[in-house]
DNA sequence: CTGAAAGCGCTAACAG
DNA sequence: CTGTTAGCGCTTTCAG
């Protein structure tokens, strides 16, 4: 119990018989309470409910009322038991505290909601541990899929794989691993780090460094390909000390400011991995009083939330996180009742989209 | 299928043989497959992979042994069937794009996976339909508990009440209401809208407007309440052209803050019910070019992670979101074994804790 | 059109 | 120490 905190506890009485006859309200209606009340059986009434067309309407009609009258709810967990469905979807991510990551949970029940399925949440917070229990509860829990993003730490796929052999959908989003073969959608991160290069260059900015990610992460070593190959195609200048191997927080965002700038690369912009990482260096820049954008450009990745909010407003790369949340969600949908799950695969990839901003409008 | 995307689909193929023997391996593991491997009966294995003490510990190591050779893993929805827990607790969120219920799922996630549980979850919208369909799918999902907090267009709460009468622990975080007479997580939101209020006055600003929020919900009135108690406990000016009434979005803060500035109310500080109303009220200030802190003290509510990074940075009202989702789920541990859930009800009240940041700080 | 019976996978008395 | 049996709530052949 938190110290900052009140605890406020009311009572209210029963007698003891009250309370017996009340512990009956409690227990839900079954088929068989219907059943009982009608003096038909389980299986009629159960064909009623479903509408089996070898029922009366005369029947379907009463069972229907008191089925209402007794609050009847189907039970789902006895369903699953029987058809071997649960009409769940295991989500996995790796952190609930992104703007990211909530809005393609967003995208998925957008999709599956209307079609009577339900998430099931797991949150990994980037370990590889954490990962793998939860993939055993999924299994456990008889989900009809799993839409999961890698954990950051994730070092193998072993209990990826175990999904796979279970012939159970799995669709990975955002964070892929192409040697798993499984479905997956991500965006184009070459490209976007490509893009993001490229707009800078076409600002007019001569010099531009990168702040990088953890490198054995596909997505980000892909951006860094990106920017690599804009800054080749452009013919601009390109070494090593341009580039900072950071982790993709706010702080290393900041310290690898700090490092590019007490370098001898003598950038002019700089393009981050994250918005995160974005802030960290801007931060730093106006401690420094560097203007932004006029003597240093920056652009971010990811369209979180705030990029809009800070000053200068932040240039970015949006990912379509909604968009990437329904396309899983579809996946899943088109996989549900294929016999092989996996005897083809599919990877659709999303193209990032630019967002200008002034954090990389050098001329205005 | 989105425009901006592309497809690639690769197959193997199958001889029909070699499909029906992998067919084989995707079926899982029961108690009864390795009951006939062994050649003993099926509860013979249930009771030894459950260690019950009536059993030779030589049969035990057996049992274990093919349960790892088979990959067996234990059917929680036979379980559930069984025993009527599902070791889910169902958790019900507005939106799962606010930083707010990210932190608090992560709470409620951090005391419950150690225990076993897990989190079904559901977003609502804000809606109350969708409200209604989520109580709906976790009663049929035999959840063992619920947490949730009151979408803002909920106008009854009929639907809580089925909770209630199924003697299932309903505790609500946040937005709660007192009428329900369940079990409850909340922060002292009156005394959120006291403290802010008197932080400004503390602060040396003399007139003090308030953008408040939809007054049908609780907690915003409550912190107009606190507002306007603390003005009048320290003896400020008060009239009703120094209040706007919003809907706590953005706009409705742009909105509130332009009424403000022109009706005659002379404001030199505002108290925002929420940091996205601040936020919007912000950028109204910021384009007449009237200075904050200086002209213009501004506080929020809620402490989004923007508010650390946005200029001037804003001083706002912490929820204790991670502590609100821990309190929550420890409630939930308390309550999951009595027999009436509702013979008394408790409510942990958390204190509101005070964010100081440049926006209100007129005198440095 | 309705009933009887089996079974999904698991646990837990009760017998032996 | 191990087996037999019943049953959680539901659907679904198969008979009648």
């Amino acid at each position: 119990m938190n110290k900052n905190s009140t605890i406020f506890v009311t009572t209210k009485f029963f007698s003891k018989k009250l309370f017996q006859f009340a512990m009956l309200q409690f227990k839900k209606a079954t088929l068989k309470d219907i059943a009982k009340e009608l003096n038909i059986t389980v299986s009629a009434v159960s064909k009623a409910l479903n509408n089996h067309p070898a029922m009366s309407d005369g029947t379907k009609d009463m069972v229907k009322q008191t089925a209402a009258k007794l609050n009847y709810q189907q039970n789902k967990i006895a369903l699953s038991l029987k058809t071997g469905k649960s009409h769940i979807i295991g989500v996995m991510i790796p952190s609930a505290e992104k703007l990211f990551f909530g809005s393609v949970v967003h995208g998925i029940e957008k999709i599956i909601n209307p079609l009577g399925y339900n998430l099931l949440l797991f949150q990994t917070n980037e370990s590889m541990d954490y990962e793998i229990k939860g993939i055993d509860t999924f299994l456990q829990a008889n989900v009809d899929g799993i839409i999961a993003s890698i954990a950051k730490e994730t070092t193998h796929y072993e209990h990826y794989a175990e999904i796979k052999k279970r012939n159970i959908p799995l669709i990975l989003f955002d964070r892929a691993e192409e040697s798993l073969g499984v479905h997956a959608v991500t965006i184009d991160d070459y490209k976007g780090g490509y893009m993001a290069t490229e707009h800078l260059i076409k600002k007019g900015y001569k010099k531009i460094g990168h702040i990088a990610g953890l490198q054995h992460v596909q997505i980000f070593k892909d951006r860094y390909r990106g920017y690599k190959d804009a800054l080749e195609a452009h013919k601009m200048a390109f070494n090593e000390s341009m580039v900072y191997y950071g982790k993709n927080s706010i702080e290393s965002g900041s310290e690898g400011m700090s490092q590019l700038l007490n370098g001898n690369a003598e950038l002019d912009a700089v393009f981050c991995v994250e918005d995160f990482t974005a802030l960290g260096a801007m931060q730093v820049l106006k401690e420094r009083k560097i203007k932004i954008p006029k003597q240093m450009g920056v652009i971010g990745f990811a369209n979180e939330s705030f990029g809009k909010y800070i000053s200068p407003t932040l240039t970015t790369i949006d990912q379509q996180t909604i968009n990437m949340g329904e396309e899983a969600a579809k996946l899943f949908i088109k996989l549900i009742d294929k016999d092989d799950i996996y005897k083809s695969t599919e990877s659709v990839v999303l193209q990032p989209i630019i967002v200008e901003r002034e954090s990389s409008s050098r001329k205005s």
